[in-house]
Formats: structure tokens, sequence, C-alpha cells
DNA sequence: CCAAATTTGATGTACGTAAATCAAAATCTG
DNA sequence: CAGATTTTGATTTACGTACATCAAATTTGG
């Protein structure tokens, strides 16, 4: 059977209240003991039950999500797997707080993560706004012991503990890949459509895109971005611009949000024209565009799994344990009208 | 805060000691009485503290995984990825074991089933070999209250509590519509290597493949499909033989195992030709095949979520949870050079 | 209506850990 | 070496549930 306190304190020669003590980092326990109760820990393998333990502290897992106030599908969508987590608390000892900040706002969101530092949640995931400034914050509120992941969008060079989102320079490299062997060496211009260049997920995938193309597409060649902010509305002006000047686009890929707009302007302007379309994240408006043949290929987050991988490295960090590492890689889903969930 | 049996009781006007009959189905309670504590627990939403009371049962759960023995990559990942789970036991309360089995040998899985039957484990997964007679063992220990899942490969028609696998009819439409996009209109043969046809997913994979090409890309016909028996020594032979003897190959699909000899045979017969190349699973080998080109995209399932997604489901039924359907949906993963993990 | 049978209540122990209290022992200080 | 201080031990209660036992109340059958 799996060892318990008890045989701690017979391996180790000393009583409960002291394993106790060193379990649970209390005071008064002389450094040799300390080691000597360690050492037994090691020995025979002990893992502390986690179920119990929650059970003698009532424990509850105090969790914030901080989410950009963004009015797209894909936030919309994250917001919902939020509040379906909120509606699982009770059963997963969670209390899931959200926050809402402006996007794109690094003073904002580093004011929210200084008052969190106050209150000491059990854990904090962000959407991250990619700036010096707000990486300092978290690697503070890293160093006194409050666990911190990123969601969707990371951060650069800070010491969070994990990233649950996918790996936008693959999801653009792989956009290119699918865009110019699905086009089958024909030559012309590709436009792309993004949120905003402000956005570091925005950027990494048009990177990824970029460098596939220029290595591996030559008789491809990508026109500037056209910036739509994930607004439908204007993304729809922009792209239906786009195409009515220029002739030879024979692809598009749109990396961001806003894709209503651009389907209503692949339907309005592009119907004679074979174009190849590749877009980000699945949503009502996308799947039907993949099932009528406007769009070919869908790249997605699953933004449950987002939520649901945070949420459980956040309580295995609050607790010291160990995540399962391939269980928490978020993969980017490809989906063509075929394999639609 | 979350309701307890003491809630109930007091919401009943009962004991605590009638609730825990009423909620353990212990004999020696009025069908009134029943009652009464029944709406109590649905007025308050009880919903009982597993954690709690697998702690006080000292529950574990005895699972069984039912394995064919064969000698392929995919194969012994799956038997790794079980006893990774053997390995996580202690902590997740499980008492996992596997028993082998003669792949494709429905008799032999139904005597495994039916002395199963008798042990009466709290759950079991099985790679399932789908014929009638496995179908019937399998509904009998369902309707006897032990929980069934299968894994990797389902049983057609059966009672099942779940399919821990990826949809193989929508791998294998997607697999020729990849196929047909990338050869963009070209005219020519495909080959296609199955392991068996007397397996259920390789018979349905062929199945949604060939119902794609035949739709969608008429300028491309299916020659007669290669057995190989996922074995690699006898793929090699007789893809090499194919591509000797028919010029116009322009395509392969390979939905079995045993891809080493077919990349064998590839490098060898193909450099000149510019074939385009879909498979399944990813391994060592075929990793490497799509890094340096002689495979265009690799169809993989995760065994690994799939082995966790059929404990979590075993665990679920056998406390007569709800499960996260969405959590357990085992997806079918797309890889080009670029997103690979 | 009485005895028997059934149903219900009251109570205690257990699971593995946390946390607290008080006493005892060991160590340190001067 | 006495006294103060620190360290350790012994013991208890609690968390929410399971399970067992025995007594009391209620219902049922004759």
């Amino acid at each position: 059977m799996r060892p318990t306190v008890h045989d701690i304190a017979a391996a180790a020669g000393v009583s409960l209240a002291t394993v106790d003590r060193v379990l649970n980092r209390r005071p008064g326990v002389r450094h040799v003991t300390r080691e000597k109760v360690e050492n037994a820990i090691r020995e025979i393998g002990y893992v502390r039950d986690v179920a119990a333990a929650n059970l003698a502290k009532g424990r509850t897992y105090p969790l914030v999500f901080i989410l950009p106030a963004s009015d797209n599908s894909f936030m919309h969508g994250l917001n919902d797997e939020v509040r379906a987590a909120i509606a699982r608390s009770s059963v997963e000892r969670t209390a899931i707080r959200t926050l809402e900040v402006p996007a794109f706002d690094p003073a904002a969101l580093v004011k929210v993560l200084n008052e969190l530092g106050e209150e000491r949640p059990a854990g904090i995931a962000l959407v991250a706004t990619d700036a010096p400034e707000v990486r300092d914050v978290v690697d503070r509120l890293v160093k006194d012991g409050i666990p911190v992941v990123t969601l969707v969008s990371d951060l650069t060079g800070s010491q969070r503990h994990h990233y649950a989102g996918v790996d936008n320079i693959a999801a653009g490299r792989t956009a290119a890949r699918l865009l110019g062997r699905f086009l089958g060496g024909a030559k012309g211009e590709i436009a792309v459509l993004a949120g905003s260049m402000l956005v570091r997920d925005h950027r990494e995938r048009l990177e990824g895109f970029a460098a596939v193309i220029a290595a591996e597409f030559p008789s491809l060649s990508i026109l500037p971005v056209i910036e739509g902010r994930d607004d439908p509305e204007m993304a729809h002006m922009l792209v239906a611009d786009a195409l009515s000047k220029k002739g030879d686009i024979i692809g598009v890929y749109s990396l961001g949000a806003g894709n209503r707009g651009l389907i209503r302007a692949l339907k309005e302007k592009a119907v004679d024209r074979s174009l190849t379309v590749v877009a980000h994240e699945l949503t009502t408006h996308t799947r039907a565009a993949l099932l009528d043949g406007t769009i070919d290929a869908i790249l997605n987050q699953d933004a449950g799994h987002e939520v649901r991988s945070a949420i459980r490295v956040l309580k295995a960090k609050a607790d010291g344990l160990a995540v399962i590492e391939a269980q928490e890689r978020i993969r980017l889903d490809i989906f063509l009208k075929d394999n639609l969930p």
C-alpha cells in the first residue's frame, strides 16, 4: 500500500507531529531532524494524498483568470469555457474569478496583476499582452510563489510556470504549407488578414507564415498585411477593397478574428475566382464557410482544453506537484471539411 | 458552501443513517422515505464528495486493459502509455492490470471477457475486435453494471459506455482530401497500403478515403489495396513491387502500420518520381520521413490521450458521474513538417 | 391488540492529512 | 549548573463520507 505520514514517522524515528512540521513547513524543527525526515520521505517514496489533504484543509483553490475585453468569437468562446469551469468549481474545489482588462493595454494589466499580488490567489491565468512591464510583474509574482500561467498568448522571456496555448510560429508555418501545397505551384499573390501586429500571437503567425512561403513557395508573394482589428465590418471592407483592386490574389490567410467579414467579402467578390483560403479559429461562421467551400482549411486552438489545462497546471503548481507535460501540450487542430467535430 | 450529507438529513427530516442507506443503496428504507431523501438531494443540489468517499472507502479502481499482442510501433506505444498509467496508479487510486490477447481473434477476446465478468473489475478497456460474439459479451458486461470502453477500435452496435479513439471514417476522408488537394488535379493512380481488411479501423479508413476520392477527385483512381499485415518487411516487398510495375502511381495512402518498410521502398524506388504520401501514426520513422520530404502528411491518434481518457471515463462511470464529453473526444492529429510536437 | 418484522435513529470508528495544544525533553546561555 | 529557550512528542479534533452496531420507533400480520 501507499505509504502514509505514519510510515514516515516510523522510518525517520520521529513523531508524527515532527513529520507534520516538516511536510507543512512549520517552524521549530532542527536542521538535522528535518533532513532525517526528508530522507525518509524520499526513501519510502511518500507522496502526499492530495485528496485527503484538501479534505483536511477544507481547501479550495482561489484562481483568477484575466481576460481581455475583446468582442470577437474566440474570446467569447474562451469566456464561455471559463464560465463552464466556474460551474464545475464546487466539484473541483476551485473558486474562479475572472477579471476583464482592456485588450492590448499593458498598463491596465500591470495594475491588475499588482493588486493580485496583495490578494495572493492560489494561481493566476492571464491572456498576456506582450510587454516588458507585464513580464516584470509576472516574474515578481512567480518569485513570490504565486503560480502563473499564460493563456492563448505568451509572455516573452518571462518566468511564468506554463503557457497554455498553441505554438503560433508553427501555426503560421503550417498555414503556409497548406496554402502552398493546395495551390500546387501556381503563381500569384497572397493576402494576409490579421487583427493587429501589436499582438504577439498574430506577429508570430505571420512570421512563421512568411518564412515558409519565402523559403519553399517562391512563386507566391505576400501582400502587405491587412489589419482588420478583429472586427468583422472592418475586415469586410478592407478585404473587399483588396480583392477589387488586386486581380492576381490567389490565396488568403486570415490569422486573426473577424472572419465573418472576410467570408462575406469572399462571397461577394470571389465567386468567379478560385481562391484558396486558410483561416484561424473554428466558429459557426468559419465552420459553415469550410463546409460550403469558401474556406479550405481552418486552424484552431481548443479554448476548452486551454482553460482546463490552465486550471490543472495551476492546481498542481499550488500543491507543488508535477504535471503530465504531454497532457498539457495544447495542440494545433487542423480542420478540413471532413474532420470537423 | 457545498452541501453535505448532514444537509440532506436536515432537509429531508431524517437521520444521517437513513441518508447513508439511500445514498449507498443499502436495504431497509421504505419507499416513501427513500423518495423524501432523493427529493432533498435534488433540491439542495448535493453532489457526493468523491475524494472524501474514496478516502473513507479506501477505494481503488481495479481496471483491466485488454490489448492485442501486435508487434507494431503503435501498439507498443499504447502499451507504454498503459504502463505509464500504471506508474501513476497509487496517486490515481487505480490498480491497472493488462491482458494480452492474440490480435484479430474474437474467440480469445470473448474468453477473456467472460472470465472478467466473474472478477468484476471497476472497469474494462479493450481494443475491440469487431465481431458479433464480442459485442454480445460486452453488452452482457455492461448490463451487469461493469463499465466498458473500447480503445482505438470500436465495436459495432454495442452498448459500450464510450469509445476512446478517433473517427476512422473521417480520418480516411481527411487523408483523401489532403492527397487530392496536394496533387492539385493531376491524373494518376493511388496505392493504398493497409494492415488487414479484417480490422474495423482499417476498413473504415479505406471506406472514407475511397468515398472522397470517388466523389471529389475523379482524376485519381485507387489501386487494389495492398495488405501488408502491419509488417515492415512485407510492406516493403509489396510496395516496392507495386512501384516497379506501375508507372503511373502518383500518390500513396498508408492507413495501417509497417511504415518502416513503406518508407524504405519509397526511398529505393521513388527518388526520381515525385510521389505524394499520406500515412498514419507518428513514429520515429514516419517523423523522420515527414521531415525529409518522403511523407507529406501524417495522421495520428495520441495513444496517451486515449489511455488517460479511457481511465477517466471508467472511473467516472464506476462512480456514476458525468464525463466532460468535449474533453474525451479523441482528436485526429494532422502533422505537416511544420507542426510536429 | 400483541408479537414479530421492518424501518429508522443514534452513535462510533475509520480513511489520511492538517492543525492546534500542552507536556516533556533536549539544547543553549551565562 | 540553573534557568531560559528551542525542539520534539503525545494527543485531540476536524474534514466528508462509508460502514457497522445497537436501540428505539413504527409498521405489519395474525
